[in-house]
RNA sequence: GGGCGAAUGGCGGAACUGGUAGACGCAGUGGAUUCAAAAUCCACCGGGAAACCAUAAGGGUUCGAAUCCCUUUUCGCCCA
């Protein structure tokens, strides 16, 4: 029998067509079904897709076909990140105007999802460069503007000199600016910010709520905001001119006592007393030569300044505690100061043993004596009973932190509070390729938003992007404009929105993608959000959801229906790598210049031998990238999709190769051929019903194992479980087992269990089996226990927990039978024989394990 | 510097709450088919002749540890 080859070229269009006739993947509302929102973080339309990109859809589509199986009311929407950077960069390179090649990308793009038969409902599609998107943007900005959830204040921005112009921190390379190669330097611009920090307890708190969020990414955003507890204490000041006093922050009041030293910032206003000093001027320098990131602080070397202050203890009389200025503190951090308790602080002891400044232990571990109890280079930060401190002796450390608080309060010398990391998200940038914010500036020096009818703030399209600076700031007419009100003179706001905010809140539009009054509606969003599951790279771990964290609270503050956390559920995926390799010379070279000659890797254009490295994460300047659309085209979307799902676990990393791409092809192409097979089989045969029982068994295996490997995210699991399927089946069809009927309706379940990860051959087999049958249409099997269940199984016996044997009993056979057919084996008789049986364990259906001795 | 995580054959990785380590795939070896090759199909595929030994290294808990605890090493991610 000669069977074709599976033609991907023609039937992956075949099924496209059929799913956009067919509306197969459109999204309604309907409150009678259960509804499930998918979603994957949608793309900036930079040009092409990337492997990252497939990886990100399959792992989504896998979800969203299955759940649509399930009996769900699926929303799989997809969109375009499309403000941003890179738009204006390639304007000024290619001479393209940022929208034509950002909607230039975004059909390249859109064509090469589309080719790989994603489940997406098309006309939900959002771009957020697109007036219609931007204009509820800019509503939501005078909405939280009104909340008084926004404000301007003075920030330092990378200025580069030469350009005039602002830089983002990816235009920074090494010092530099990127196209100038001018030192960047600091510059105060007086900018937008939105007030993030007005949500700072909930955005912490509400994490524990979030139960189906990966624990690490968690644990990134909390540690991002930062959470202090403790408390303010005021010290008085002697030798100070004019502070008398000096706000310290803590989170261990417990240790107040073992206090023997204040360290304050660099920049902390007390410092101002002593600029003239020549030796703190020196200091200074030496600070700033270090730089001020938590990271750079942690590495450099503890290093401190005396002055002359000194602060009164508030709780011993007459005792002074010196003040340094340090370097490891932060003015930006709680106060700018803090006391230092060397016992129980490894810095603080670090600190103390270089100055030598005194060391008072006062906490005691539990296993400790007083007596023996020394803190010489290590300082004791564990738990332990209070000492040396007067009237918290003998208390623990939670109620010597609450008591000296309740002290300091009533000696209005201090007060319990809590501090955060996070700080105000700055929201202004000074590009064009942004979404304008509705703000004039009128003449007489008012500051107000755009009224609603004038919304959207359109962007210009004559726009001069070679010209240093800002362009919107650059444009002639664009910004002169007069007051809706009163007629008078105003100029608009010429920064644009972080593009941050285009994505806080894209996962609400879906759910309204067309209505015109409002951004979306509220009927819409509490039929479909939260979004119960979202997956993208884990680099948006932090600040996308957070910001999208904040934004779903801020403008639904104080609605109807206040959406507090958009995401339910999240996934975070690995990335694609690929080997690298470089020639002689060092330049990169792609994967597809590359040749094996006489077992030599050589450069296919110019002859030259060429060096493997490392596999990386796939990146266009390392050259080890594989464009998705030459192999779509060569190897067919499913083979590109089941490759994606083989393997590797989808929060790690993944290894392109050329052997698992042709390895998923194979695969693809045997499912062909046992379709085509089953087909033509003569429907007069049958098989034995011990076949049957053998295929009975193993579909309901699989569907039970598939079930639990989708659910849980082991699709690489899943995958292997279907290579087992199809192994036990292709025996059985090479063994001459012939029964077409049962075997086009068992494979008629196998086809619709492997639906979600390689739709196309899915569809396309189903519906040769089954005339006018859409595998999309299909009810997800469920599997039968009982079918299941071995009638006989083997028990291992062990002997002092080492195995040794091994027994075919019945399923559930007795424990004495089973135990007297054990001491029968030699080699159990053989480790057992003069020795004492002291214990024997017995697991159901398992194990066997005589303690012997 | 701190926080978090990981380490299993030649490679990617399986192993439910501690209970047969190495499922499945890739690579490899042998064979069938072929004039030959590709493709396909069949068999083998951690080490060891075997007893047994093996889950980064060492220790511990347990009848029993890849899985739990401690120490060390290496790598990755985040703070950036």
């Amino acid at each position: 029998m000669n069977i074709e080859k599976f033609n991907h070229l023609v039937i992956d269009k075949k099924w496209h067509k059929i799913w956009d006739q067919k509306k197969t993947f459109k999204a309604t509302k309907d409150k009678n079904k259960k509804k499930y929102y998918c979603l994957e973080m949608f793309p900036y339309p930079s040009g092409k897709i990337h492997m990252g990109h497939v990886r990100n859809y399959t792992l989504g589509d896998v979800i969203a076909n299955y759940k649509r199986l399930k009996g769900f009311n699926v929303l799989h929407p997809m969109g375009w990140d499309s403000f941003g950077m890179p738009a204006e960069n390639a304007a000024i390179q290619n001479n393209l105007h940022p929208s034509s090649w950002t909607n230039q990308n975004i059909r390249t793009m859109k064509n090469q999802l589309k080719s790989l038969g994603f489940s997406i409902d098309w006309e939900r599609e959002i771009s957020t460069c697109d007036e219609k998107y931007y204009k509820h943007q800019q509503r939501y900005f005078i909405d939280l503007f009104n909340k008084g959830l926004v404000y301007k204040k003075k920030s330092l921005v990378n200025w580069d000199p030469i350009d005039n112009t602002v830089l983002a921190n990816e235009q920074v390379i090494d010092g530099k600016g990127w196209r100038s190669g001018a030192d960047v330097v600091q510059k105060e611009l007086s900018q937008w910010f939105f007030k993030i920090t007005n949500f700072s307890e909930d955005l912490d708190a509400s994490l524990s709520e979030l139960k189906s969020w990966p624990e690490k990414v968690k644990l990134m955003q909390k540690n991002w905001i930062g959470k202090s507890t403790g408390c303010e204490i005021i010290f008085k000041i002697k030798n100070s001119k004019s502070e008398n006093q000096l706000k310290v922050f803590t989170t261990r009041p417990d240790t107040i006592f073992g206090a023997t030293f204040i360290a304050i910032a660099v920049d902390h206003p007390l410092c101002k007393e002593i600029v003239k000093d020549e030796a703190f001027q020196k200091f200074k320098d030496d600070c700033y030569k270090t730089g001020n990131t938590e990271e750079s602080l942690a590495k450099t070397e503890k290093i401190g300044y005396k002055t002359n202050f000194e602060a009164e203890h508030p709780f011993i009389k007459d005792k002074k505690i010196p003040v340094y200025v340090a370097n490891f503190v932060l003015m930006e951090y709680g106060t700018g100061a803090i006391f230092g308790c060397p016992g129980h602080d490894q810095r603080d002891l670090d600190f103390a043993n270089k100055y030598n400044l005194a060391v008072i232990p006062v906490i005691l571990p539990k296993d400790k004596t007083q007596k023996e109890f020394k803190v010489t280079d290590e300082a004791f930060v564990g738990d332990g009973q209070i000492i040396n401190s007067d009237f918290l002796n003998g208390s623990k450390i939670e109620e010597g932190k609450i008591e000296v608080i309740r002290r300091l309060e009533k000696m209005e010398q201090g007060r319990g509070q809590t501090i955060f990391r996070l700080r105000d998200w700055g929201i202004s940038r000074q590009r064009y390729w942004g979404c304008p914010i509705p703000i004039l500036y009128r003449e007489d020096g008012k500051i107000l938003t755009v009224p609603d009818s004038e919304l959207p703030i359109k962007l210009p399209e004559d726009i001069d992007l070679n010209k240093p600076g800002n362009p919107l700031e650059n444009h002639p007419t664009w910004k002169f404009t007069k007051c809706p009100e009163t007629g008078m003179k105003a100029i608009r706001e010429t920064d644009t929105l972080d593009t941050f905010v285009d994505s806080s809140w894209y996962f609400l539009r879906f759910c309204s993608h067309d209505n015109k009054n409002a951004g979306y509606d509220l009927d819409d969003v509490k039929y479909w959000m939260p979004v119960d599951q979202y997956i993208g790279g884990v680099e948006h771990a932090i600040l996308h959801l957070l910001y999208s964290r904040f934004f779903s609270r801020a403008i639904s503050l104080g609605s109807d229906y206040e959406i507090k956390e958009p995401f339910q559920g999240l996934f975070t995926q690995g990335m694609v790598c690929h080997k690298t390799y470089k020639n002689k010379k060092g330049d990169w070279i792609f994967p597809e210049d590359i040749v094996l000659e006489n077992g030599k890797v050589l450069d296919k254009n110019s002859g030259e031998e060429v060096f493997e490295g490392p596999s990386e994460s796939m990146s266009k300047s390392k050259k080890n990238v594989i464009d998705p659309e030459t192999v779509i085209k060569l190897y067919g979307a499913d083979s590109v999709r089941w490759f994606m799902l083989s393997d590797s676990p989808p929060e790690r990393d993944i290894q392109w190769s050329d052997e698992g791409i042709s390895g998923s092809y194979k695969f693809v192409q045997k499912i062909w051929s046992i379709s085509e097979t089953i087909n033509n089989l003569d429907p007069k045969k049958k098989m034995s019903d011990e076949t049957k029982n053998i295929l009975d068994k193993s579909i309901n295996k699989l569907i039970k194992d598939v079930t639990l490997a989708i659910e849980s995210f082991h699709f690489n699991v899943a995958v292997a479980k279907f290579y087992e399927f199809i192994n036990i089946l292709s025996k059985i069809l090479h063994d001459k087992n012939e029964d077409k009927i049962y075997l086009q309706k068992l494979f008629a379940k196998f086809l619709t269990l492997i639906c979600p990860f390689i739709p196309h051959i899915a569809s396309e087999c189903l519906e040769k089996i089954n005339t006018g049958s859409i595998a999309h249409d299909q009810k997800w099997p469920e599997h039968d226990e009982k079918l299941i269940k071995e009638s006989k199984i083997n028990i291992v016996i062990q002997i002092n927990g080492k195995k040794r044997a091994m027994i075919e009993v019945k399923t559930n056979e007795k424990e004495e039978k089973i135990i007297k057919e054990c001491l029968q084996i030699t080699n159990v008789k053989k480790f057992i024989d003069d020795k004492v049986i002291l214990k024997k364990i017995y697991i159901k259906n398992k194990l066997v394990n005589f303690v012997v001795k």
